[in-house]
DNA sequence: GCTGTTAGTTCATGTTAGCGGAACTATTGA
DNA sequence: TCAATAGTTCCGCTAACATGAACTAACAGC
């Protein structure tokens, strides 16, 4: 049998819980590729938002997990996928939560942006 | 051979991570035992602060975890363990999280605290 | 001392979730 | 149409979770 390649499914803003944000955030890589689309502050694909060296597998697997747990929002650009953090909303939701988390996260590590903006909080 | 009951280990200030306590904090369990320390300010047996009907070895479990993440602190005082949490020791290090996701929690599920406290942000 | 009770821990086991390689899809460009 | 690029899906392996059974440790009553 053929295999399918399933749309993206985003869960509305009423089904997104805390517990899942919190697990989404709770893993490295998943942290770091949330710090970098918070400091490119711009879409990013997937492969340039992922630390180097992660296979693609794996890397699908992370963004399949923010994705469900409403960090991201991803959409199909051409060969490429195009990824937005949905900060605002659930900031909206648990106020204080991320911004929070991602002061604390770009404090502890500094991951780097692309662009060198110079002392940034992550304030959305 | 006999079975040895180890020590509680609580990890230092400078080797708790991020990552280890929203990864303690992402299970509802876990969760609800670190709300109701806070809603009842004063330190906490195991089962008092467990959710009812948890199996204990289940209980033991958890509390490991959120030992090991460096969020609570164990000891042992005759037959019980009493818990209190590292809040204050944790803000300072990762200043605002978990005032935001306690806040956020209680708001969410609105857990029950042994005295009935009228309305009270977890502000550490 | 011994026995029972309470509170929690450790061990063993079944179930589940994550990681990563291989094979695949889907789009774009030559 | 062929090749390249960017991700996705499937599968096998391993690590982690949840829980029952057996255990430890402290205490109370006799």
């Amino acid at each position: 049998m053929k295999r399918m390649q399933r749309p993206f499914l985003h869960p509305a803003l009423g089904d997104v819980t805390l517990e899942s944000v919190l697990y989404a955030l709770a893993d490295p890589v998943r942290l770091s590729i949330v710090c970098k689309l918070t400091l490119g502050n711009c879409p990013m694909n997937c492969s340039s938002a992922a630390p180097d060296k992660l296979p693609k597998s794996t890397q699908s697997h992370h963004y399949q997990v923010l994705r469900e747990a409403g960090l991201i929002r991803s959409e199909r650009r051409g060969t490429e996928v195009v990824n937005t953090l949905r900060c605002a909303e659930i900031n909206a939701k648990f106020p204080g939560v991320i911004p929070a988390i991602l002061t604390a996260a770009v404090a502890a590590h500094a991951f780097t942006a692309s662009a060198g903006s110079s002392s940034k909080t992550a304030e959305d």
